[in-house]
RNA sequence: GCUCAAGUGGCGGAAUUGGUAGACGCGCUGGAUUCAAAAUCCAGUUCUUUCGGGAGUGUGGGUUCGAUUCCCACCUUGAGUACCA
C-alpha cells in the first residue's frame, strides 16, 4: 500500500467536518484554551501559500492543546466589510454582496483542503446583519457614555446628565472637547433640549464634530491616520489632502494611559508594543503660560486670515471660471503702478483681482456677503468695481476700459487708516506652551509660535507685519509633505512682539517659525536653544542669544540634550540642582506662583470614524433638528439599505445618499422611504458608514457565542472563555486594529460587558513568505541609423524585436564591468538584429523583465516555448542560451503578489504534495516570526520524510506494526523526540521540531523499529503537524477514535540516561579530537586518562600543560 | 536622524545558564537499481591545503581556559517612526 495522500486527505477533512471533530462546547470539565487567527479580508485573488502561515502555526498549537487536554476554541470567519468589493462593484454593478460570497467561497474550499481544524459551526462575518447589530449596538453604547477621570472609566452618560442639573459641570472632571464652556446648575436647566445635547455630544465617547480629515480625492473617503503611508492612502498610493468634515470621532484618547499601562500586563512581541507605545506617544511635562508684553501689542490692521483659511482660498485659486480667466488675461499684462494681482486677500475676504497702487477692486458680482465686503473695502480705503459673467464673456474690451477709467479717476482719494477701530486689549493675549523640560526655563531665550498660531495675527507689529505675512503664505505653499521632507531648511520671522518671562520678567523675542506644528500641543513651544538642538539652530541661524544654563558643558557647537547628570546653572533657584529635582522644584513653583501646571500630554489623537462609503456598517443614527439620536437597541440591526450606484452622489453625499429608502420612522419604529421625510415623525439617517476596523474591533468576543440572538454574547460563555490565549497574525496591525481592539475591549470592560480589559494574553506576528521572482533580460538596442539612407520601417521593426539573454550568458559577457563591453554588443546586433542600412552608432541596454515563475523548473531553466506563448509579443522571440543550450534565469526574493508573478497557489501543492506536505514544509520553512523566502523545490524533502513515516507502518503487504516490546535504543529515540517537540511547540518553533520529526524517522528506519509501543506515541507526536496521514495511520493501527483528542505522550527521563560520553578535547580551546569516556568517572581520572592518550602526546609534542579545565559530562581543555 | 531586529556554507536555516559550529532539508557530485526515466537507496558536500594540517559565524577590539553566544566601537540589511517641544 502506498502512500495516497490525496485519497487520505480528502477522507479525514471530510470525516471531521461530518463528526464535528472541532466543536467546541461552552462549557467543560476540561481547563479553557482560545487559539485566535487574525480573520482574512476575503480577497478575489484567493489564497497564495504566504497566507496560512500563521493558520498553520494556530492550528498546531490548538491540537496540541487539546491532546494536552484542554477544551479549545479555535474559530475562524472573515472581516468581510472592505473597499475592493466595493471598488468592483463601481466598476461593475455586481452587488458587493455578491462578490464577498463568492470570495468566502473560494476561500472556505482553500482552507478547508489545508485541513485546520477550526469550529466552523461559530463562523462570524463582519458584512452580516446579525453580527453587525452588535457592531451597531455597541456604537450606541458608546454614545451613551462619558469618561470619568475621576473613577478612571467610562460612564453612563446619564450619570454625567445629573451632576450637570445638580452643580453644573464645574467640578466635571471628565475627557471631553477643548472648548467647552462651563455652566452653573441653573444654567444647564435653561438651556434648550438642543443646547444640551450639544454640550452632552462633547462629552460622548463618540461624537460629531468638525473636524480636520485626510481626505482622499481618488477614493472619495476619509482615512485614518494608520491607513496613510508617507502620504498617500495605504490602499493604492493616492494623494490624501486635508479637508474639514462633519464626522463621527471616537475619544480613544481618554483612554491612551490605560492603552499604556495593559501593555505591561501582555505577552505581545517588543516591537509591537514599541509601536504602541509610540503612537501613543506619552510624555510628560508641564503646560507654562507666557503673557505677551503690554507694550509690544500696537495698533496693528492684524492678518485676519488664519493659515487654515489661506489654505482654503488657496485651493479656490486653483478652479478659475471662464469669465475670470478671459478677464485676467486682459489685466496680467498690466505693468508698473497698474499691476494687478489676481485672487489676493484683502482682510478675511479673497478679491478676484486687486491693483494695489491705485487701491482699486475689481470684482464678480452677486457674491453673497456683497454689502459686507463693499463696506469693509471703503473702510480699507479701497474703490470696488463689479461685472457680471456675462459682461465680462460678451464684451471684454468694454470691461477692460471701465476699470482702466477707474484706475485714472479713483473715487475715494486716500487711504484712511486713522478711520480705523482697533480693539485694544489690555494685555489679554497668553501664550500657553508645553515642555518637558521645565527644568530648563531659565534658558528660554525667545518663543516660536506655529504659523498657524492665532496669536500670530493679533501680536505682529506694524514694522514685521509684511515679514510675518509673506512668511506665513510661502509655508502655506508648502504641503505638509514638503515640510516633513525638508527639516533641514531653518526658516521662520519674527514677529516684533515680545513675551515676558514668568521667572525672570525678562523681554523674550516671539518668532514664528515652521518646526513648530500647529497640531501638536499647543503649537507654540518656549525655545531653549541650549538644551534642545532644533531650538539651537533655529537660534544660531537668527543670530538669537543662546545663554548657557548647564554647569560646565560646552555648548559652542551643538545643544546639550542629556539630562542625566548634568547640574543647572545660572538658573536662580534651580542652579545646582540635577534633572529630576530641578524638574520637580520649577513645576512645584509654577504652580505655586500660578503659571504653569504638570501635565502628561500624548500624541494619541482621537479617531475619526466616519467613512463616505457603501460596504461598511451604517450608523443605527437619524438626526432630528440637527441633533445626532439613537436608535433604540430593540430595533436592531439597522439594514444596509439597496442602492442603485456605489459612488458619492453628485452633490457630494457618501453612497447611501443615493438611496431611497433610508429615513427612520421614528413612530413605527423602522426604515422607510425618502418620500415620507416630510412627515413630521420622519427623519433622514446617518449616510456615513464605519470603517473597516469597527468589526474587527470586538469579533474575538462573539465567537465565544456567535450564534447569540439576543445577545453580543452570553455573560456564561464570556466568564467561560474570558479572552483570547493565542493570537497569531501580522505586526502591520500594530496600530490599527490591535490599539482599536484594545480600545473597545477595555470600553466594554468598563460597562461589566466584558469580564477583562485586555482580549489577547499572548499575540505572535507571524513574518511574511515571499515570493522568489524569476526576470529574464531583454536586450533592447538603440541603433542610430544613418538618417540619408534610411527607408521608412527598417528601424522600427529591428526595436520590437525581442531578443533575450540567458542569465548567466549575460553575467559571463558583462564580467566585472556594469554594460556590455562594445565588441560584444556589436556581435549581438550583427547576429539578431541584421539591418540592411548603415547605422551611425548603436547601443545596447539590458533590462531585467519579469517572467512567470510557473515557466521555471528547479535548475533555474525557462521553458521558452510556454514563456513565448505568455504574450503574443514575445512569440517570435529569441533566446541567446547559455552553452548547454538552456536558458536561465535570476531570481530575486520579493512579496508575493500577482504582479511579480511569483504567486505560489497552496491549491497545487495540496494536489501535488499533500496538505499534510504543506503543512510541514511551511513550518519547517524558519522561524515562525520571521520573513522567509518560499522555493517550492524544498518541499521535496518534507513529501519523502512523509513517504519514510508510512513505510514505518506499512509495507506493500499491508500494516506491518508488532505489539513485541520496544528496546532501548527505540525508546530512547522516541523519548528524544517527546522532550523536544514538546518543548519546541511551548517556545512556537515549529521549524526545529519538524527536523526533530525527520531525525526521529531516520532513526527508527535505521533501527528498523516496528513496534507499536513506538510508533503509536509517535503519532500523536506528529498529529497537529500532519493531521491527516496521522489519522490515517492511527486508524490502521487498530483505533477507532480521531487521534484528535488522544493523551499526549509523557515523557520519561529514565529513557535518556546514558553511561558513557564522547568528550571533545580541546587544546587552548580548538576541539582536536574526542574520546568515549564513561560519565562516572571523577575529575581526576578523567585527568589521567586523558593525558595518558597519546593523541594528547601528539598535540603537546613534549610540553607541559599549564592548565587542565574538566567539565565533567561536557568538555575538557588543555591550556599550554 | 531616532528606535528596534538581524548578519552563520551555493540556498532555507540549526546550535545561547559561554563548552565538539554548520543539526535537518534543498541543491550539487559520485555510485547502486533501471533498456531508460521517475522513484528509491548508498557515499560525499564550510573554505583552503604541499593531505601533516590551517582558517572560519559582517568588521575591529575586549573579557575568558574556552565566544556564533557576553561587553565596546564600527559596517551592512530589514522593519517601524519621524521637526512630538
Amino acid at each position: 500500500m502506498q502512500y495516497n495522500h490525496q485519497e487520505i486527505e480528502k477522507n479525514w477533512q471530510k470525516y471531521w467536518a461530518e463528526n464535528q471533530t472541532f466543536k467546541a462546547e461552552n462549557n467543560s470539565e476540561k481547563p479553557k484554551y482560545y487559539v485566535l487567527d487574525m480573520f482574512p479580508y476575503p480577497s478575489g485573488a484567493g489564497l497564495h501559500v504566504g497566507h496560512p502561515l500563521g493558520y498553520i502555526a494556530s492550528d498546531i498549537y490548538a491540537r496540541y492543546k487539546r491532546h494536552k487536554g484542554f477544551n479549545v476554541l479555535h474559530p475562524q470567519g472573515y472581516d468581510s466589510f472592505g473597499l475592493p468589493a466595493e471598488q468592483y462593484a463601481i466598476q461593475t454593478g455586481q452587488h458587493p454582496a455578491k462578490t464577498t460570497e463568492e470570495n468566502i467561497t473560494t476561500y472556505r474550499r482553500q482552507l478547508d483542503q489545508i485541513g485546520f481544524s477550526f469550529d466552523w459551526s461559530r463562523e462570524v462575518r463582519t458584512s452580516n446583519p446579525e453580527y453587525y447589530k452588535w457592531t451597531q449596538w455597541i456604537f450606541i453604547q458608546l454614545f451613551n457614555s462619558w469618561y470619568n477621570k475621576d473613577t478612571d472609566k467610562a460612564e453612563d452618560i446619564s450619570t454625567l446628565e445629573k451632576v450637570f442639573k445638580k452643580e453644573g459641570n464645574q467640578n466635571v472632571n471628565a475627557v471631553c472637547d477643548e472648548d467647552v464652556k462651563s455652566f452653573s446648575a441653573d444654567e444647564w436647566n435653561a438651556f434648550s433640549k438642543t443646547e444640551q445635547e450639544e454640550i452632552l455630544l462633547q462629552y460622548r465617547l463618540t461624537f460629531l464634530s468638525d473636524t480636520e480629515v485626510n481626505w482622499c480625492p481618488a477614493l472619495g473617503t476619509v482615512l485614518a491616520n494608520d491607513e496613510i503611508v508617507n502620504g498617500v492612502s495605504e490602499r493604492g498610493g493616492h494623494p490624501v489632502v486635508r479637508k474639514k468634515m462633519t464626522q463621527w470621532s471616537m475619544r480613544i484618547s481618554a483612554y491612551a494611559q490605560r492603552l499604556l499601562d495593559g501593555l505591561e500586563t501582555i505577552d505581545w512581541p517588543q516591537p509591537l508594543k514599541d509601536s504602541q507605545t509610540n503612537w501613543i506617544g506619552r510624555s510628560q511635562g508641564a503646560m507654562v503660560t507666557f503673557k505677551v508684553d503690554n507694550g509690544s501689542i500696537k495698533e496693528s490692521s492684524a492678518i485676519k486670515l488664519s493659515y487654515k483659511e489661506l489654505e482654503a482660498l488657496k485651493e479656490l485659486r486653483q478652479n478659475s471660471t471662464k469669465a475670470e480667466t478671459t478677464l485676467w488675461n486682459q489685466l496680467k499684462n498690466k505693468k508698473g503702478a497698474s499691476k494687478f494681482r489676481r485672487k489676493y486677500t484683502i482682510g478675511a475676504f479673497l478679491v478676484d483681482y486687486v491693483c494695489v497702487s491705485k487701491n482699486l477692486i475689481v470684482e464678480f458680482a452677486a457674491k453673497e456677503d456683497e454689502a459686507a465686503r463693499t463696506a469693509y473695502f471703503y473702510n480699507e480705503g479701497f474703490n470696488v468695481i463689479r461685472f457680471t459673467n456675462e459682461e465680462v464673456l460678451k464684451n471684454v474690451e468694454k470691461v477692460v476700459s471701465e476699470i482702466n477709467f477707474a484706475i485714472q479717476f479713483p473715487k475715494v482719494s486716500v487711504k484712511d487708516t486713522a478711520k480705523k477701530e482697533v480693539e485694544k486689549n489690555e494685555n489679554q493675549y497668553k501664550i500657553d506652551v508645553f515642555t518637558t523640560r521645565p527644568d530648563t526655563i531659565y534658558g528660554v531665550s525667545f518663543m516660536t509660535l506655529a504659523p498657524e498660531h492665532e496669536l500670530v495675527s493679533k501680536i505682529t507689529t506694524d514694522a514685521q507685519k509684511a515679514e510675518v505675512e509673506a512668511y506665513i503664505e510661502a509655508t502655506a505653499k508648502r504641503s505638509e509633505r514638503d515640510r516633513m521632507a525638508d527639516v533641514k531648511t531653518i526658516s521662520g520671522a519674527f514677529t516684533g512682539a515680545y513675551a515676558i518671562h514668568p521667572f525672570s520678567g525678562e523681554k523674550i523675542q516671539i518668532w514664528i517659525g515652521d518646526y513648530v506644528l500647529a497640531g501638536y500641543g499647543t503649537g507654540a513651544v518656549m525655545a531653549v536653544p541650549c538644551g534642545d538642538q532644533r531650538d539651537y539652530d533655529f537660534a544660531k541661524h537668527f543670530n538669537i542669544p543662546i545663554p548657557n544654563i548647564f554647569e560646565g558643558v560646552d555648548i559652542s557647537e551643538a545643544a546639550h540634550t542629556d539630562k542625566e547628570g548634568t547640574k543647572i546653572a545660572n538658573s536662580d533657584f534651580l542652579s545646582g540642582l540635577k534633572y529630576k529635582k530641578a524638574l520637580k522644584l520649577a513645576i512645584f513653583e509654577m504652580e505655586k506662583r500660578g503659571f504653569g501646571y504638570g501635565k502628561i500630554n500624548y500624541r494619541l489623537r482621537d479617531a475619526v470614524f466616519s467613512r463616505q462609503r457603501y460596504w461598511g456598517e451604517p450608523f443605527p443614527v437619524y438626526y432630528k433638528d440637527g441633533m445626532p439620536q439613537m436608535i433604540d437597541a430593540e430595533h436592531l440591526p439597522i439594514v444596509l439599505p439597496e442602492v442603485e450606484k456605489y459612488l458619492p452622489t453628485e452633490d457630494g453625499k457618501p453612497p447611501l445618499g443615493n438611496a431611497t429608502e433610508w429615513a427612520w420612522d421614528s413612530r413605527a419604529k423602522k426604515v422607510v422611504s425618502n418620500d415620507k421625510l416630510k412627515n413630521k415623525t420622519v427623519y433622514p439617517l446617518e449616510l456615513n458608514t464605519m470603517p473597516g476596523w469597527a468589526g474587527s474591533s470586538w469579533y474575538f468576543n462573539r465567537y465565544m457565542d456567535s450564534n447569540n440572538e439576543g445577545e453580543f454574547a452570553s455573560k456564561e460563555s464570556l466568564d467561560y472563555w474570558q479572552n483570547v490565549d493565542l493570537y497569531i497574525g501580522g505586526s502591520e496591525h500594530a496600530t490599527g486594529h490591535l490599539l482599536y481592539a484594545r480600545f473597545w475591549q477595555k470600553f466594554l470592560f468598563d460597562k461589566g460587558i466584558v469580564p477583562v480589559d485586555e482580549f489577547a494574553k499572548k499575540l505572535i506576528n507571524q513574518g511574511m513568505i515571499l515570493g522568489t521572482s524569476a526576470f529574464v533580460y531583454l536586450v533592447k538596442p538603440e541603433i542610430y541609423a544613418d538618417l540619408r539612407n534610411r527607408n521608412n520601417d527598417g528601424g522600427i521593426n529591428v526595436i520590437t524585436k525581442k531578443v533575450f539573454i540567458s542569465s548567466n550568458k549575460y553575467e559571463t559577457l558583462k564580467g566585472d564591468s556594469k554594460d556590455l563591453a562594445q565588441e560584444i554588443k556589436k556581435e549581438i546586433i550583427e547576429k539578431y538584429f541584421p539591418i540592411q542600412e548603415d547605422y551611425v552608432k548603436i547601443d545596447i541596454d539590458v533590462y531585467k523583465i519579469h517572467a512567470d515563475i510557473s515557466f521555471v523548473n528547479n535548475s533555474e531553466e525557462l521553458d521558452t516555448v510556454a514563456f513565448s506563448n505568455w504574450f503574443p509579443e514575445f512569440k517570435n522571440a529569441k533566446f541567446i542560451t547559455e552553452e548547454d543550450g538552456t536558458f536561465k534565469v535570476s531570481r530575486e526574493v520579493e512579496k508575493m503578489s500577482k504582479s511579480k508573478y511569483n504567486v505560489v497557489n497552496p491549491d497545487t501543492i495540496c494536489d501535488e504534495y499533500g496538505a499534510d506536505a504543506l503543512r510541514l514544509f511551511e513550518m519547517f520553512l524558519g522561524p515562525l516570526e520571521q520573513a522567509k523566502p518560499w522555493k517550492t523545490s524544498g518541499i521535496s524533502g518534507v513529501y519523502s520524510f512523509l513517504k519514510k513515516l508510512w513505510k514505518l507502518y506499512v509495507s506493500e503487504d499491508g500494516v506491518i506494526v508488532s505489539e513485541e516490546k520496544a528496546t532501548k535504543d527505540e525508546l530512547k529515540v522516541l523519548h528524544k523526540t517527546i522532550k523536544k517537540v514538546q518543548e519546541d511547540i511551548e517556545n512556537f518553533s515549529f521549524n526545529t521540531s519538524v527536523s526533530t520529526f525527520m531525525i526521529a524517522v531516520n532513526e527508527l528506519t535505521t533501527l528498523k523499529c516496528n513496534k507499536k509501543e513506538v510508533l503509536e506515541p509517535l503519532l500523536i507526536l506528529l498529529s497537529p503537524y500532519a493531521p491527516h496521514i496521522t489519522e490515517e495511520l492511527w486508524s490502521k493501527i487498530g483505533n477507532n477514535e480521531s487521534i484528535s483528542t488522544a493523551a499526549f505522550p509523557i515523557f520519561d527521563e529514565k529513557h535518556l540516561i546514558e553511561s558513557s560520553k564522547n568528550y571533545p578535547i580541546s587544546f587552548n580551546g580548538k576541539m582536536r579530537f574526542t574520546l568515549e569516556l564513561s560519565l562516572d568517572l571523577s575529575k581526576e581520572e578523567i585527568e589521567k586518562i586523558v593525558l595518558e592518550n597519546e593523541k594528547t602526546q601528539e598535540q603537546l609534542q613534549g610540553r607541559t600543560p599549564k592548565k587542565i579545565i574538566i567539565v565533567p559530562g561536557k568538555i575538557v581543555n588543555i591550556v599550554g
